[in-house]
DNA sequence: GTAGTCATGTAAGAGGTTACATGATTAG
DNA sequence: CTAATCATGTAACCTCTTACATGACTAC
């Protein structure tokens, strides 16, 4: 349930309203877990229910109201039992990775298209992660700024430092695929050159073929690194 | 929706019934998409219901019967749209990166363990996908060398080169995943001896504290690979 | 006045997990 | 004969997505 703990995670720093919740969870600075307003208006309700929030309705110009959730010591408590939680790992499903399987049916054009988004998407990932370093650094991430203003100077560096450190999370990650990525590439072009040959000289049968040494080459490659 | 396809994608090797259907999801050679048997039936069901697999009711022992499911035209059609489908890129949810935001409120020991944990967890998963990739290498796969003889030797090396990138995708990912967490073990380190300085000489704030000046050098590290 | 934002919700459905339920078959 | 395997399902629940619904407030 990290979603719970993602609202914790904002909640703990200052108190605000389900509809500025939702705006953290896009926001460079926020929740790192992005959840629509379907999701967070209820999960509010039943956080409060549980006690881990309190709700003080507050007016909202002259006829409407608003609802304003601060976090409880019992969701102080909540937050920090989850975090030293041993993680419970789930089956992986990488639907990226996954589709590249069936690659053989698919013309090499697509192939190429595939892998060439998918470093576009990577590299726009990538650049977003890095800015978001860039904002914890020099303080500039508002959310980072108001929780430092509210902790000793001592507990500065493990606030920043650990969450600098998810966002490298997801850069290595975004780096990781970029690298798979031009793999793909060089497979794709790989095997076209083979196509190409096969074409010229008839359809002669490939006893050791280009892709095939090329391939060995990659996994000795990987042995060796 | 990818368990239909990772279904069809082993029918398409070989019919089979929901059962083996259901052991392929977690063994070596199979789906790449994992899925317990209350998915697989009713999924078989609509399939079915779909067009894209065929039902054969065969006799098992003197009284029972199984349903064994065989892909359709159909199904291979769709097999081949769903692949050359460009790939939607969904919000990214990880928990564990998620979960080290909140290292500060835990204790040292306690985020050392963590990034442990991840780094065995890994490493186990590192050995199985490298295993799997020798597995397709030397055509020991049972699927993959099943396909194999069902098709040309032109295609040959389009299937296994593509097979083994699938896997690679996963190498990469958890490889990118210990040298994360061994980043995380480096910072529990100058959080701690950080803290060590300062319970050594009284409570002075830090002005330039080693752990800073270690995240310093870190970005700069960074910036130039 | 009107368009965009602030604010709070409900409903339906997709996809996945865990647990439960049943019974035949086969290997020892 | 007994345990493991083969085989097929259902039910409840969780998380997330998409779409719909409502209405006040604010800046122009």
């Amino acid at each position: 349930m990290s979603l719970r703990h993602a609202m914790l995670g904002v909640l703990i720093v200052q108190p605000m309203t389900g509809y500025d919740l939702a705006d953290y969870s896009r926001a460079t600075d926020g929740l790192f877990w992005e959840a629509g307003q379907a999701q967070i208006y209820p999960e509010l309700r039943r956080m409060e229910a549980d006690g881990l929030v309190s709700a003080k309705e507050a007016p909202r110009g002259k006829l409407a109201k608003k609802r304003i959730y601060a976090i409880t010591k019992k969701g102080v408590d909540e937050l920090r039992r989850w975090a030293e939680e041993p993680l419970v790992y789930t089956a992986i499903r990488d639907p990226a990775h996954f589709k590249t399987n069936y690659f053989d049916i698919v013309s090499l054009d697509v192939s190429k298209a595939f892998f060439e988004s998918h470093i576009k998407h990577h590299k726009a990932l990538l650049s977003e992660w890095e800015d978001r370093v860039e904002g914890m650094r020099d303080r500039s991430a508002s959310l980072l700024a108001r929780r430092l203003a509210s902790k000793p100077a001592a507990d500065h560096d493990a606030i920043v430092e650990f969450r600098v450190l998810a966002l490298e999370g997801q850069i290595g990650r975004a780096k990781a695929e970029i690298a798979w990525a031009r793999q793909g590439l060089k497979v794709v072009d790989d095997l076209r050159s083979q196509e190409a040959m096969r074409k010229a000289r008839g359809s002669r049968p490939p006893v050791a073929s280009r892709a095939r040494a090329a391939a060995r080459a990659r996994t000795r490659q990987r042995a060796g690194s």
